[in-house]
DNA sequence: CAATCAACCTGGGTGC
DNA sequence: TGCACCCAGGTTGATT
């Protein structure tokens, strides 16, 4: 579900409610979903700690804790985060919460799941948990920059953006997006591609998670940000979700197919 | 190294 | 109304 765009957006309506509080305690209600330590040991590591900010990472929200420390939390499909009452009645898919000093309560709501909690002493994820490629929106990332990593490898460019070890935080909605705005067809391998193409794709990219988060990020189901409130940039997918609808630059009808296992939209005509 | 598939889960949509 | 089946914003691990 959530792909940067959307986790940008709770990280911003969560920093506010969550720094400087301190947390009294946890409810595990899923162990499962605790992924780094053994479940049982997490409320002991995590009581009497102070919040000291919120950031992202790729996918991943990270929640400073004094000392250096991090709560991570990624959403996979259906997560949702939101800080509430601890009197105001939870939904029904809530498996952890974060107990605050101020009678409000972090809430990870999941239907499905598949979310996951890690706890690390350090600001960088551990290596060993995950591996992320450059963060798409920060300096660092340039066509040079997508170039190198894409050197050597004779991989089709959709997979290439699905890979967090190779740019972080871009998911199926916003690939498919980012290689519309590219003009390329989402089967060209990325060791072809000319410097003006890795010019247009970085900037595609850019583009497209910049007007995400400028509107709250996409909620075609589940998605909700930390106010439990859905974006509204499904109303501006120029492909993703509009099979058969007319392209928006030349009018042919947008294509959809299976790729690498995943829904891929495209239009025919302007990514050929 | 790359590709494919199954697995992890729940529920909405579709077609019979 | 019921039911079988497909699909979904993600990631990982086994297998080929």
């Amino acid at each position: 579900m959530p792909e940067l765009p959307e986790v940008e957006t709770i990280r911003i309506s969560l920093e506010p409610k969550l720094t400087g509080r301190t947390i009294t305690g946890v409810s595990i209600e899923l162990p499962k979903m605790i992924q780094n330590p053994a479940p049982e040991e997490l409320e002991s590591l995590l009581r009497g700690r102070t919040i000291t900010g919120v950031d992202r990472r790729g996918k991943y929200l990270l929640i400073r804790l004094e000392g250096e420390s991090t709560l991570a939390i990624h959403l996979r499909m259906t997560g949702q985060l939101t800080v509430e009452d601890a009197d105001f009645p939870p939904g029904k898919a809530t498996y952890f919460k974060v107990h605050l000093d101020n009678d409000t309560e972090l809430r990870f709501n999941d239907q499905r799941k598949f979310g996951k909690v890690f706890y690390f002493d350090s600001k960088e994820i551990p290596a060993s948990l995950s591996r992320l490629g450059p963060e798409p929106l920060s300096d660092e990332f340039t066509p040079e920059r997508l170039k190198q990593i894409f050197a050597r490898h004779q991989l089709a460019v959709k997979k290439a953006l699905l890979n967090q070890e190779m740019i972080a935080g871009i998911g199926n909605i916003y690939a498919d997006e980012a290689l519309f705005l590219a003009g390329l067809h989402p089967a060209r391998l990325v060791n072809s591609l000319t410097d003006a193409e890795l010019e247009a794709l970085c900037h595609a990219i850019r583009q497209v998670l910049t007007e995400s988060i400028r509107h709250r990020g996409t909620t075609k189901r589940d998605y909700r940000d930390g106010e439990g409130q859905p974006g509204s940039h499904q109303d501006y997918l120029r492909v993703y979700g509009r099979k058969g609808e007319p392209c928006t630059v030349c009018g042919a009808p947008i294509a959809k197919m299976m790729f690498g296992g995943r829904g891929t939209h495209f239009c025919p005509i302007c990514q050929g």
